[in-house]
DNA sequence: AGACTCGCCGTCCTGGAAGG
DNA sequence: CCTTCCAGGACGGCGAGTCT
């Protein structure tokens, strides 16, 4: 830890707030220099008993004061002042919008982006940041850092709210912490780079660049016993990440080095191929990799096979005991192949053209596959342009498909973004055309 | 001990209705 | 035309419980 973070912590500890967990080094990870005698400072000024909400706003606040620097806080005497005239803002604001969907920013005095927002009403809710007040309101704390608005029309609301994803994906803004999605809410299946990978849930689908992911699914608990089952069946290792990995074929490793146990008990009851004590070739853990994955994907049901052939073993064996176990393991996994089927959102469903009309009576077609949007078209009139629908709509959904159906990560937030649109708007979920259906309609 | 998960609850953001 | 108020949904903090 470093010292200025560990200082930082204290003024967490100072205020009785904790350091937002998860999100702290986002907040703390900028290098500034706070000193104590500048929180005594501020705790004072802020009072000293206060509650909760007063709490986190005193120190953002004096996160927002600390962002330039100590030497500038202490340059700046007295009480803050906003970065530029407000009223002249305000007039501007006033003056050159209008009252229809679109995205906004706020920039700094470097002209770096503080905050983008979207909406239905563009000139109505720019002048509502005019009327927060000053520290309470998040919107005047905005405010009073911004040297300037930008703003830019979107046909539609919906327009409006793919922009600002993309916008704020691209720049960032410092204060858009807010719009993170719940990341709470979904859960991914990882398959873990490096030898002998296994399957793991987790909540960030962003953090691994090697990792290979499936989902998203809803309940990180279901979808962890889950993933328990078919490592079970499949005989994948579930051990920890620092374990050392052998395969048998591995010859270049020293017989001495390799370890003789297994780590855990799972290799001794058939529930792992043991890749830890080298008792799997490299060939044969990959093939079962390779039915785990196809299980994920929906598109093989081997380990639903590899249950039932095993219960049909025991069965003529006359093993009734183990058969009953077999059928009552089938009878989990495929209860929990339903489940994630069911949890598996919007990728399936989720492959359309989404006619939008918008201001103006503009309309717009979204080309909407597994999720995200691949194409945002002009509504075809002339002859040209139908051609030119229907070439796109052609390349977009002919497209071959990815030989998985995990979601490449980057495309994750837009899946969830146009997931929560149309359970919001359920009616322009009709709206949208099959892909086959789009082309007779608009294409040529 | 630290990381992770989950449910509860307060806060924030937004659109829309009502009123001046 | 502008402001105020309200409702609904999304989001984050917190604490308890569980896992490693």
């Amino acid at each position: 830890m470093t010292p200025q973070i560990a200082e930082q912590r204290d003024l967490f500890a100072l205020f009785g707030v904790a350091p937002l967990r998860g999100r702290s080094d986002e907040r703390l990870s900028v290098e500034r220099a706070v000193t104590l005698a500048e929180l005594e400072a501020a705790k004072a000024a802020a009072g000293s008993v206060l509650p909760t909400a007063e709490m986190s706003l005193c120190v953002d606040v004096l996160l927002d004061d600390t962002t330039d620097g100590a030497a500038a806080t202490r340059k700046r005497k007295g009480k803050r002042k906003p970065v530029t005239d407000l009223e002249a803002l305000r007039e501007l604001v006033k003056v050159g919008t209008q009252d229809r969907p679109g995205t906004y920013r706020f920039l700094g005095s470097e002209g770096e982006v503080l905050y983008v927002g979207k909406s239905k009403q563009l000139r109505t809710r720019l002048l509502s940041y005019f009327r927060a007040e000053w520290p309470h309101d998040k919107g005047a704390r905005i405010l009073w850092r911004a040297a300037r608005i930008e703003w830019e029309y979107q046909p539609s609301e919906f327009a409006a709210l793919l922009r600002e994803l993309r916008l704020i994906k691209q720049l960032r803004p410092r204060y858009n912490w807010m719009m993170k999605r719940d990341a709470r809410h979904y859960c991914f299946v990882k398959l873990t780079p490096g030898v002998a990978p296994k399957l793991t849930v987790t909540r960030d689908a962003s953090g691994d660049e090697r990792g290979v992911y499936f989902g998203p699914y809803l309940s990180a608990g279901r979808v962890g016993e889950a993933l328990r089952e078919l490592s079970d069946v499949l005989g994948l290792r579930d051990c920890a990440n620092d374990v050392r990995m052998h395969f048998r074929d591995q010859e270049e490793l020293p017989v001495l080095a390799m370890p003789r146990t297994p780590g855990c008990i799972r290799h001794e009851i058939g529930k792992c191929l043991g890749p830890c004590v080298a008792a799997v070739t490299e060939r044969v853990y990959t093939a079962q990799l390779a039915l785990a994955r196809a299980f994920l994907d929906g598109t093989s049901d081997g380990p639903l096979e590899a249950l039932t052939a095993r219960m049909q073993a025991h069965s003529d064996a006359l093993e009734f005991e183990r058969a009953a176990q077999s059928r009552d393991k089938l009878q989990r996994l495929e209860l929990l192949r339903l489940q994630l089927e069911k949890l598996r959102f919007a990728v399936e469903t989720l492959t359309f053209a989404y006619p939008v009309t918008g201001h103006g009576n503009e309309t717009r077609v979204y080309l909407v596959k597994r999720g995200t949007v691949r194409a945002d078209l002009k509504l075809p009139v002339s002859r040209r342009e139908q051609l030119e629908f229907a070439e796109w709509s052609r390349r977009i959904f002919h497209a071959p498909e990815r030989p998985t159906r995990q979601v490449p990560t980057h495309e994750i937030d837009e899946l969830l973004l146009l997931s929560s649109w149309f359970q919001r708007n359920p009616g322009e979920f009709s709206r949208t055309l099959a892909p086959e259906q789009a082309v007779r309609e608009f294409g040529a």
